[in-house]
DNA sequence: CTTGAAACGTCGCCGCG
DNA sequence: CGCGGCGACGTTTCAAG
């Protein structure tokens, strides 16, 4: 993990369909040098994939939210992964400092799409109650680091 | 925008360095098909780019948290854009409904990193006040759909 | 790092609905 | 006329030296 490894990191985050040669020219390396330095950033799990961004505006998934989530007991994180993972509306999960106990992220077509989403997360057996936050407008998204 | 893009937009969600074989195979579609599809939808705006997913653990950026912004005055949401653009450590803003006005979402390698962050965007002249929620865990993070 | 063979990207052309 | 398949050529990948 040195300054090589993070250029090839910014390069590939800026476009992951970089060929090597690309990543390589602004790493300062050659192709192969680059693709077995981005194998191995793969290998050691610093690079957990490669995905696109999507406009959901442009595929009709409108309605974005965040939901404080208070739960019942002391659930531990294994419990909430497992029982929020299986509502595909929630596209991010994490365990919180202050008084909720989890914040979500979740994507819905529209309001009637996001309601139904969030009583199934209503529904987990450990959640007592949630909090929504909608989204209004989205400002920007930026590519980490 | 039909059922085959869709597919393909499954498919280099999950994997955004797939080949345009690949991406036909899942779609049901020749390579050269494929990658006039995928042409379109960057043409068009559905997708915006291709990142990677970068595990911030193992690149020392351990700390994240979510930042609820109160606003004095009405700013537009384009003030507020411009503002927080600035600043590398907030990645992602949105205006939201509710008693807040906007919602960040920042990243930084500690606390003390965190601590002044926070501290650049408070001194935004439209800001007012702000209010934390550091993240204990991460339970998951969805590519989209 | 260089090499050479195999895989891939890319373009033009043609056929189909 | 848009859309997909096919074939061909230049480029990239990738493992061996």
């Amino acid at each position: 993990m040195d300054a090589i490894d993070e250029e090839i990191i910014r390069c590939v985050l800026r476009n992951a369909r970089s060929t090597y040669a690309e990543i390589g020219e602004a790493a300062g390396l050659s192709a192969p040098a680059a693709k077995r330095r981005l194998d191995r950033l793969i290998a050691t799990g610093a690079i957990r994939g490669f995905t696109a961004l999507i406009d959901t505006q442009a595929l009709g998934w409108r309605t974005e939210a965040f939901i404080e989530v208070y739960c019942k007991g002391h659930p531990t994180p294994a419990e909430l992964h497992q029982a929020l993972e299986e509502i595909p509306e929630v596209v991010e999960a994490c365990t919180v400092s202050g008084a909720a106990d989890a914040m979500l992220h979740m994507l819905a077509r529209d309001i009637a799409h996001l309601e139904q989403a969030i009583q199934r997360v209503r529904e987990v057996p450990v959640i007592d109650r949630t909090e929504s936050v909608i989204v209004l407008s989205r400002l920007f998204n930026r590519p980490r680091l």
